[in-house]
RNA sequence: GGUCGUGUAGCUCAGUUGGUUAGAGCGCAUGCUUCACACGCAUGAGGCCCCUGGUUCGAAUCCAGGCACGACCACCA
């Protein structure tokens, strides 16, 4: 088949033929493993790799960070699959609880209604309502990246098997004990109006009033004077000789309009330094009083409510929101003559990482995991288990070993394992899975837990959902059909997780608790976690900072192949990623550039044909790009299997650019009879391309070796290929490179018009035969004619390493002379320097010497030339 | 306070177990409608590899200290 030129137009336009493209594999079915099984691309005995989507939230769209999760994933899948795994991506949403639902209030806002005015139901319908339009557009954008997710095997974190998963852990972990249901001081957000775990608190600096109080026969000093009055305790530095005769008494101490009663007793974690000295504890609002409360039995005594008012505990105060009551309390003090002073302080203040609110620590009923308690099934606790699997694998099994790259979040991991605090899972929220826990009416005494409701009357739910990250936490397994689904038996492990760092607590880590417990498998064999996006000058990208790139806007402009390649160049785990518009342009000239390359070889090349085995290199250039080629394969074939994807892909582009474009379809213009081997290397180059720049090279691949667009030859599923015969350097054509390199630019600093030929003589004694038999690439690569006789004493004389350049041309080579005459010098210099070591000598490697001595050896010959 | 990361050309970054005359892309300069590509081609300019010590025959690379920037964890009552 002929290709005619009207199929390929100069410049590649991304946008014509991206979507086609996906479609065309989509229709395929072979994103589904079962599929390619089925077509005869993947052998049903090969090993699966499976890696999950991390699911993107149901709000809103698809931003950068996004973009490069999908790029590094799809990069993984698609070299798997080409190497011939069985190969499962699973796409899936996430239904992102409080996110969600704080999206919908403020639509409804927007209405002027509340989510109290439409009821629990219809308030949810509303939010459903808001999902499926945003899961569409997340669908949408899926598949612009190019993401070869098996659409097939989608899930939702509210779908009804999925769910089920959920309940019926919930239900196991309370069967096992641990979970459980206490009065315990958790992070409030009062405008959210539920609880948040502790990662999910964020801290910000901010100037606060520090007030100084008589407080009985002390004086404290604090930021927040109304909780005050729930104050059950008095805190002091045990070595400290101001306190002494009160420790362990208790006090009766009036604060104005209010009397409180407090132990007193002495912690070393109190600052004797700061403020007084004393610190009054307040166990229901503050976790490190909880915790002195705990330790030393102090009463706990709720003051706040979860409305942000004060309770009936706070006496006169009852029912006042607590901004108000401060400036009350403060003034009924200072009344009193109990307000000592007042000084300006700088202080972290706890905000909820959703809306910014500032967080209300108070005590509170809710349903928490036991991480210390150990599980009869395991004899461990789930943090010892997460711990066991990341660092020696469970029970010692190196199958069941998770690795992370890059190494250096091993210690974050294991530091904030072991710091685990019990984690609070029950939410104030209605969207999102509804706790399945049911209260016998009339109480709380009487509990039902279970996947189903229970049977028979007056039994009533809890009203509190799940921290959505619980229902995260089960991803590997529950969108695989866990536990006895065939997905769940042949996937599961999965092989990567892949996401960015800043998830690594909320998500990667509760997996690793959840799925050990749940199956006893570890979710996945390694964590590759990518770096955050930022903009040039290395700012978060934010709407209020005007910064964000949008990844739609950059596919539409550049095609999703170079905005891929852009998210993959240049970027190292766990690094963060400098993102801007031109890197992403630049990647848009090396698709453009490929896509020429492969016009050029299809429009010259009569008939695309693929070539089994490496052709015979007929010439000194054929027998570079091959040995360079087969070097080329081995080298990213190894890059990839480690997650090196940045050299790889490096590699490949100066491979493509550098190499094959710039100099061997140079010399195929010139030399005839290149059909086999450029046939050769652009079918496999097409293939190792491809996890990078997915679209061009399937319109590439599907105009010439695949034009009946057959599903089972798409590029997709071709084999990746393997070097054929020697891999290497250059040998003799870096030197037929160098003279050209060296011509042309005497050529360029002497001004010579591109069209003149010059006249030129060779010589050499050590490649005379070589330059003879390269003399037609020299002379058309770099437009000179060669001449049996020139008049040396008027020319250009370029002494270059073994041989010398005439070029019949006047012009003036001293100065460059001159340069390369000092350059050399301080080289040999410094080379004699280190030849004449002593030491050197001694110790250093035979190797290492002989080649220093080699270097020294040709520099001091082209000295000697130079000044000649 | 603790932990970690980063500092290489004007900009964005590579630099794989210590041995290169330190690289790329963009930008810049000069020239070019060379029949695949101006989203291109050719040639070129541009670097105390943050600082100070140390280890070593040899350090951009390893170690210590410092400076600058960034992130995370803990948290000030």
């Amino acid at each position: 088949m002929k290709i005619e030129s009207s199929n390929l137009p100069k410049a590649y336009e991304a946008g014509k033929y991206e979507d086609d493209i996906y479609q065309y594999w989509e229709s395929s079915g072979l994103f589904n493993p079962d599929e390619c099984i089925k077509r005869g691309v993947t052998d049903k005995d090969t090993p699966t790799f499976t890696i999950v989507l991390p699911p993107p939230n149901v709000t809103g769209k698809l931003h950068l960070g996004h973009a490069s999760m999908l790029a590094y994933e799809d990069l993984i899948i698609r070299f798997q699959r080409l190497q011939g795994k069985q190969t499962l991506w699973v796409p899936g949403t996430d239904h992102a609880a409080i996110a969600t639902q704080t999206v919908v209030e403020k639509e409804l806002a927007k209405e002027g209604l509340k989510k109290e005015d439409l009821g629990r139901e219809k308030f949810l319908e509303r939010v459903r309502e808001y999902v499926s339009k945003s899961k569409n557009t997340i669908r949408k954008q899926l598949r612009k990246m190019g993401a070869s997710l098996d659409w097939s095997r989608e899930k939702y974190t509210l779908d009804e098997d999925v769910s089920r998963t959920v309940y019926h852990v919930f239900t196991r972990m309370y069967e096992d004990g641990l979970i459980y249901r206490g009065d315990r001081i958790v992070n409030w957000c009062p405008r959210c109006h539920s609880t948040l775990a502790d990662d999910e608190v964020e801290y910000k600096e901010q100037k606060a009033k520090l007030y100084y109080i008589k407080y009985g026969p002390v004086v404290i000093a604090t930021t927040r004077p109304e909780t005050k009055i729930g104050d059950t305790g008095l805190a002091v530095h045990p070595d400290d000789q101001r306190y002494q005769d009160l420790i362990g008494k208790e006090l009766e101490i009036n604060l104005g309009k209010v009397d409180i009663k407090v132990k007193v007793f002495a912690d070393k974690e109190v600052d004797p330094e700061f403020g007084s000295g004393a610190i009054g504890v307040t166990p229901a609002h503050s976790q490190i009083d909880f915790a002195w409360a705990e330790k030393y039995g102090l009463e706990v005594k709720k003051i706040i409510d979860e409305d942000g008012k004060m309770t009936a505990e706070a006496g006169p105060y009852a029912g006042l929101p607590v901004e108000e009551c401060r400036q009350k309390f403060i003034a009924d003090l200072e009344k009193a003559g109990l307000l000592v002073k007042v000084e300006e302080i700088e202080n972290n203040i706890s905000v909820c990482y959703r809306c910014g609110t500032t967080i209300e620590p108070l005590t509170s009923k809710q349903w928490f995991i036991d991480v210390n308690k150990k599980i009869p099934r395991f004899g461990k606790s789930l943090k010892e288990l997460s711990i066991e699997a990341v660092r020696q694998g469970l029970s010692g099994d190196p199958k069941q070993k998770i690795d992370i790259i890059p190494e250096r979040f091993y210690k974050t991991y294991f530091q904030w394992m072991e710091n685990l605090r019990d984690w609070c899972i029950s939410r104030q929220i209605w969207w999102g899975h509804r706790i399945p826990v049911w209260y016998k009416e009339g109480g709380d005494e009487e509990v039902y837990v279970g996947v189903e409701p229970p049977k028979g009357e007056g039994w009533r739910q809890d009203e509190d959902t799940l921290d959505t990250w619980f229902s995260s936490a089960l991803w590997t397994f529950s969108t695989l059909g866990w536990p006895e689904g065939e997905d769940f038996k042949r996937f599961h492990p999965t092989q990567v997780l892949e996401t960015g760092y800043d998830i690594l607590f909320f998500w990667v880590a509760r997996m690793i608790i959840m799925t050990i417990y749940t199956t006893g498998q570890i979710p996945f064999e390694k964590v590759y976690l990518h770096g955050l996006i930022r903009d040039k000058q290395g700012r978060k990208m934010s709407k209020s900072l005007g910064n964000g790139i949008d990844p739609l806007e950059m596919i539409a402009k550049y095609g999703a192949d170079a905005l891929r390649l852009s998210m993959i160049i240049g970027t190292a785990p766990g690094n963060d990623i400098r993102m801007y518009e031109e890197k992403i342009a630049g990647y848009r000239n090396f698709v453009n550039k490929f896509w020429n390359i492969a016009r050029f070889i299809l429009l010259t090349v009569n008939k695309p044909e693929r070539i089994a085995s490496q052709p015979l290199p007929k010439t000194l250039a054929d027998q570079w790009i091959l040995a360079n080629f087969n070097q080329l394969i081995q080298e990213v074939t190894g890059l990839l299997e480690q997650f090196s994807f940045s050299p790889a892909a490096e590699k490949l582009y100066e491979f493509t650019w550098s190499k094959l474009a710039d100099w061997y379809l140079e010399v195929a213009k010139i030399e005839q009879g290149k059909d086999e081997i450029l046939n050769y290397i652009l079918e496999r180059l097409l293939i190792m391309l491809h996890p990078f720049v997915p679209f061009v090279t399937e319109v590439i691949w599907s105009t010439s070796y695949n034009p009946e667009k057959k599903p089972e030859l798409m590029l997709m599923v071709q084999k990746w290929p393997q070097a054929q015969g020697e891999a290497g350097g250059g040998g003799q054509f870096d030197l037929l490179q160098e003279i050209i390199v060296n011509i042309r630019s005497l050529r360029s600093t002497n001004k010579i018009p591109p069209v003149e030929v010059v006249d030129v003589k060779i010589e050499s004694e050590k490649y005379q035969p070589l330059i003879e038999s390269q003399k037609e690439l020299i002379a058309k690569l770099a437009r000179v004619g060669f001449v049996e006789e020139l008049d040396k004493d008027s020319a250009l004389h370029y002494p270059g390493d073994g041989y010398d350049i005439y070029l019949a041309v006047s012009g003036d080579i001293k100065a460059r002379l001159e340069k390369e005459r000092r350059e050399l010098e301080k080289y040999i210099a410094s080379l004699e320097k280190k030849l004449s070591n002593e030491e050197f000598l001694r110790k250093a490697p035979s190797e290492v010497i002989n080649k220093e001595r080699e270097k020294l050896k040709q520099a001091r010959e082209k000295l000697n030339k130079i000044k000649n």
